[in-house]
RNA sequence: GGGCGCUUAGCUCAGCUGGUUAGAGCACUUCCCUUACAAGGAAGGGGUCGGGGGUUCGAGUCCCUCAGCGCCCACCA
């Protein structure tokens, strides 16, 4: 073996270039499809949505895949890990309006010779869905181009040539075919209903995709008509919808209205008759008891509506505005004309006006603030309007989705809670199609009656061959172009599939479903799905549904939870504005190892705070260890440096105590990073590290530089290789530039390909012993003599004239196999020891010079 | 309203199935240029483990309860 190559003066710096380019000229990383499913460790990368911004909490998730990903690697699995990009959705649709200047209309044929504007123009020009979906496409190549980068600084160990994107021609096949089957198993339906919609985007939302938000309101008390002429009064938030009131309700039980159920009240400002009903849902103690409903302020009118099979009155348009005509049974009116073309708020204010002076209002509105569901992404309250939307079944699926739920690995344990709460409060079908272009479209025409209308019966599907395809352009076999919106003829579905109905299948995606079945077979069910928490009830969740309905099983054993990036002021980093420092500053500053530290020492499902205390600590940790490896291999000089030799080579006490305690170390990590635990691994790894240099290698140094003779050294540096070597291993998914930098010092090949090390191989043979009280004794010695070196305020080579060591003889035994060892490393010229009840150790300096 | 998690040194956090005087890092104080390391090293001060009750020979660790913080869920007129 040739001596080792060390350098005089190791660095930390440059390391990630040089070994980024290393692993991508050397493959290190390449997946090797040969290996059947048994020997691959498969990973359902999160696809991160490459027109959003990069953030710290980006590097932090993405670190702790990377760790279990090396580990596994280093096990012996072969490590399907790709990456996927997010391009498919708002978030890039509305980048690229803004960007070209350009808005989609679906009815536009596809223009193979369109150039978008040189400068955005207003008004934005109208392009084809096809069109618009090539300009997402070429924009979100170099935000993909920028993650990429920021991924290979950081070090993840992806294969990257095996990539893809939400929107690309492989996740249209996947997406469209899992519908077809879907369509054909009558598991995927569509229908008009009320559904929760923003006015902004002009997109029915899902489910979801909701999210409360605090917002200031009033309840308004109204007086409605009573039947004998005497008032019935109700309070409100939303007084605008007057018009859109279809009944009056209160509990059945109420005695105060139970002699009006059955007759009718009269509307304030339009005197529209509605019936008084009772339902269960009306609550005596809120407001006067009597609510008004109405098409639809909330979900409650919804299910009132449904419930009570009440009249439709919709007054809201897509836009979000007081529509022109007033709905049926509603009269045109001045009322009306004040209100109409106006958006909510403004209507809002107009009818209490008007509600005023017609006395129709009691007392002022009373502020309040109170919860209202927006869309996760708007800034809009949603409205609730009738449209016809596809639909997957999942209501009649909740018992079966929680058994999945409960097969489920899921990493820390308490998330699965999410899941459940989630399943079991699912009140309708999963909505998975939008009124939007940037999305995988629907596979999909209608016939067209002789009359022009839309035959929604006659959905006419594309042989699987053909996918993926775009209805707003391709044509249906069996027609031609020329009948498209003819009647008679044919038209295209316009909606395009929600951005969860396409990530839904990531492991299909990755795993090449459609393109590549026996790589599909290779890899799934994968291992494991890593994502964040707040995304159970939306990525998780629809990707078990999916998963569920078209394979029968669980997508992946298990899932790893990881948590958010707190800011100082415990907001989640990401969310909250200017406070994501970009992550490649953070790289540059501290280094790739360093920044690692830091995530990987945030817990499974932990939000973590930013701390850049603990990157300097990981890059003291980096250096560190580059230190101590030079130490260790520049022994290696001196005879023998046989390299190849074990455990069994290791003859003195103290050694075989120090492997010892790592053999402990290396069952340790390995089983907290076999349950995930990667934080784990790494907190036990450092603290062991930590004693190493402190301690062992204090007492060893003089032995090892050949101070005992040949054999003593022989023992001290088998001992240190055969640690470094291990040490080395188990931190390399953590610090893989640092850890790689070293065994390229001494070793051939990649640490990265290296096997992860085996407790056996430091235990040494059968029937060796191992008392781990040698070093033990010797630290506490060791320690001893270093506070009372500090004490006298001397130098740490300051000799020491006598110590003696009190302690039971068992203990004082195990010191006398470390007791030249401790002598060196204290400077001791004498060392007594004493048997006692009371351990102690006294130190007496030799008078100082 | 239901659920989950958290509450340990000034700060960020470990303490796994209950067991010797409660740990680490940062920060702070003091000392040390020691031949792996001064973008270091050594030593030290600092905590009634959120409050209250209980089980136990023994509780930061288990049970009950209360409080605060965060999150998830829910048909919050």
């Amino acid at each position: 073996m040739p001596a080792p190559e060390v350098p005089e003066k190791p660095s930390i710096d440059g390391l990630e270039e040089k070994w980024g380019s290393r692993w991508e000229a050397d493959g290190t990383y390449r997946f090797d499809r040969t290996k059947t499913r048994a020997e691959i460790f498969s990973i359902d990368t999160p696809p991160p949505t490459v027109s959003g911004s990069l953030h710290v909490g980006h590097v932090f998730s993405y670190t702790h895949t990377d760790a279990v990903a090396r580990f596994q690697r280093m096990r012996g699995r072969e490590v399907f890990y790709p990456m996927g990009w997010d391009d498919n959705g708002l978030p890039t649709e509305r980048r690229v309006q803004n960007y070209f200047g350009v808005r989609c209309d679906p009815t536009l044929p596809y223009d193979p010779s369109f150039v978008p504007p040189a400068k955005p123009q207003s008004p934005p020009v109208a392009v084809s869905r096809p069109n618009f979906v090539e300009l997402c496409v070429r924009l979100t190549v170099d935000d993909e181009k920028t993650f990429e980068d920021l991924w290979r600084r950081l070090g993840l160990s992806v294969d990257w040539g095996m990539t893809y994107t939400t929107i690309g021609p492989e996740a249209q096949r996947a997406s469209q075919r899992g519908f077809l089957h879907l369509l054909t198993a009558g598991r995927a339906y569509q229908k008009v209903a009320p559904t929760l919609w923003d006015v902004d985007f002009q997109t029915a939302i899902a489910q979801a995709e909701l999210e409360d938000r605090e917002l200031a309101g009033a309840y308004h008390r109204i007086r409605f008509g009573g039947p004998d002429g005497t008032a019935i009064e109700i309070d409100t938030t939303r007084p605008e919808l007057i018009p859109a009131c279809v009944a009056l309700v209160a509990h059945p039980d109420d005695e105060r209205y139970k002699p009006l159920f059955g007759s009718r009240a009269q509307t304030p400002l339009f005197g529209v008759s509605v019936p008084i009903v009772a339902h269960p849902l009306a609550e005596p103690e809120k407001g006067t008891g009597v609510a008004m409903i109405c098409t639809f302020g909330d979900v409650t009118d919804v299910t009132w509506w449904r419930e009570l099979q009440l009249e439709t009155r919709t007054i809201v348009g897509r836009d979000g505005r007081i529509q022109a005509d007033p709905p049926e049974g509603v009269e045109p009116s001045p009322a009306w004309a004040e209100l109409t073309g106006k958006k909510m708020e403004p209507a809002r204010g107009r009818i209490v006006e008007l509600l005023r002076e017609s006395g129709d209002l009691v007392g002022d509105p009373r502020p309040i603030t109170h919860a209202v569901k927006f869309f996760e992404k708007g800034n809009k309250p949603l409205e609730i309007l009738s449209s016809r939307q596809w639909f997957i079944h999942t209501l009649d699926n909740q018992e079966r989705l929680l058994e999945r739920g409960r097969a489920l690995h899921w990493h820390p344990p308490y998330m699965r809670a999410r899941f459940e709460s989630w399943v079991s409060g699912l009140n309708t079908d999963w909505l998975i199609s939008r009124q939007r272009f940037f999305g995988v479209p629907f596979p999909l025409w209608y016939g067209l009656s002789d009359d022009g209308s839309i035959r929604y019966d006659a959905a006419i599907v594309p042989d699987e061959s053909r996918l993926p395809v775009d209805p707003s352009t391709d044509v249906p076999d069996g027609y031609s172009p020329d009948q498209r919106d003819q009647p008679g003829g044919f038209t295209g579905e316009p909606d395009v599939m929600d951005t969860w109905a396409t990530s839904s299948l990531t492991p299909q995606i990755a795993g090449r479903w459609t393109d590549d079945p026996d790589l599909f077979a290779r890899v799934f069910p994968m291992d494991v799905r890593p994502q964040a928490h707040e995304i159970i009830r939306t990525w998780l969740f629809s990707t078990v549904v999916r998963s569920d309905l078209e394979h029968d099983a669980l997508p992946w054993t298990d899932a790893a939870i990881s948590g958010w990036v707190l800011d100082p002021d415990r907001k989640k980093m990401a969310k909250s504005k200017g406070n994501a420092l970009t992550p490649i500053g953070l790289l540059d500053q501290y280094g790739s190892d360093a920044v690692r530290y830091w995530a990987a020492s945030g817990r499974p499902g932990v939000d973590t705070a930013f701390d850049e205390g603990q990157m300097k600590v990981g890059r003291r940790l980096a250096i560190k260890l580059l230190n101590a490896s030079k130490f260790v291999l520049s022994r290696l000089e001196l005879p023998p440096a046989e390299p190849d030799g074990d455990a069994g080579d290791v003859t003195a006490p103290l050694d075989r105590a120090m492997l010892a305690g790592l053999a402990s170390l290396v069952d340790e990590a390995t089983t907290a990073f076999e349950g995930y635990d990667y934080a784990r691994a790494l907190e036990r790894t450092e603290t062991f590290f930590w004693g190493f240099c402190d301690d062992y290698l204090e007492l060893v140094k003089g032995r090892a530089y050949g101070g005992q003779g040949e054999a003593a050294a022989a023992s001290a540096n088998r001992a240190l290789m055969l640690a470094l070597s291990t040490m080395l291993r188990l931190f390399a998914p953590f610090l893989p530039f640092v850890t790689e930098e070293v065994w390229s010092w001494w070793k051939d090949g990649s640490v990265h390909r290296a096997t992860w090390p085996l407790a056996v191989e430091l235990r040494g043979p059968a029937g060796a012993t191992a008392d781990p009280v040698v070093l033990e004794m010797a630290a506490a010695v060791l320690g001893g003599v270093r506070k009372a070196k500090t004490v006298a305020q001397v130098s740490m080579r300051a000799e020491v004239a006598r110590v003696v060591v009190s302690d039971n003889a068992e203990r004082l035994a195990a010191l006398a196999g470390a007791a030249d060892d401790v002598r060196d490393a204290g400077r001791i010229a004498e060392l007594v020891t004493e048997e006692a009840d009371q351990p102690s150790v006294i130190v007496g300096l030799a008078p100082q010079a």
